[in-house]
DNA sequence: TTAGACCCTATAGTGTACTTCAGGGTCAAG
DNA sequence: CTTGACCCTGAAGTACACTATAGGGTCTAA
């Protein structure tokens, strides 16, 4: 069966194991089964569903939504229809990340271009700008930030 | 000159005048010259950093992180390279967020293309599987979450 | 059979990012 | 000249996501 301590499970994907007993009371993870003496013993599936948690976090999703997600994979009280449309949602909530970031990394990039590596601070073109513009133009005066 | 009162500048961005305040006590806004009354008066750039400020926080920045990327556009103590390191630095981190949220995006459309709308739940494919594969195919036993 | 690494529960404490509160002052409209 | 919407500071309070502490039990190896 290859069962994984909570030990072992936090040390492969890198948290604590205070961690992980907080996931399964905040509902994100489930209750695994215990051994004779209480231990918990988690199927290697969990590691899986921490490292996507771990994902999630990292692009900004709180707990609650995270498990919303998670939830994707359950049965809803109602049908197919139901859960593609929640997946749909969900989708569409990434893709708004999706384009916020990339307005961030235009902003940075154009800021790391505009940046000759050779030239002195004194000669410096960008020393007072990151746009966030190339997108949205319609707006009032975009031309900084 | 069309300066703004903190709260025309909340209301713009849709954040509370408080949050201005704190942000501007954090050091993410720069403290904007005062009126005779001592009431705040800020440049219409203010709301584009306001702006930045919030896409940074809805992707997963710390406020310090956050204050670390809108740090790069000041005069860093040393020169270009240094400056532009930073930024290429960041946009490695912006990168990885990319891929984080892709993979996550994969996942929900892989779960919500295998769900015909159409079927019933009892038919219904999808109904244990968030996979996260496609990426780390070297990886162990990879088939779910 | 005992030291040390690991596990358990319950509860308290921490850091981040606000939000609210207390006690004011400013200003345009009526 | 007062009422109401707005502004000010400083301090206290809150929600979220952990993190640490207290007071245990388990297990393996010397
Ligand atoms: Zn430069
Ligand atoms: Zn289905
Ligand atoms: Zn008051
Ligand atoms: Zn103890």
């Amino acid at each position: 069966m290859n069962l994984l301590s909570i030990g072992q499970v936090a040390k492969a994907v890198g948290i604590s194991v205070e961690t992980v007993r907080f996931y399964e009371k905040q509902g994100l993870l489930l209750a695994p089964m215990r051994s004779e003496s209480g231990y918990r013993q988690y199927k290697p599936d969990t590691l899986k569903q921490l490292r996507f948690i771990q994902r999630a976090k990292k692009v900004g999703f709180t707990l609650n939504e995270i498990k919303e997600l998670l939830s994707l994979r359950k049965i809803p009280n109602s049908n197919c229809t139901n859960l593609k449309q929640r997946a749909l949602k969900k989708i569409g909530e990434i893709d708004a990340k999706l384009n916020d970031l990339n307005r961030i990394r235009d902003s940075l990039s154009q800021l790391s271009r505009r940046c000759n590596s050779e030239e002195n601070i004194v000669d410096c073109p960008i020393l007072e700008y990151l746009d966030d513009d190339k997108r949205n133009e319609k707006d009032e005066s975009r031309t900084h930030l």
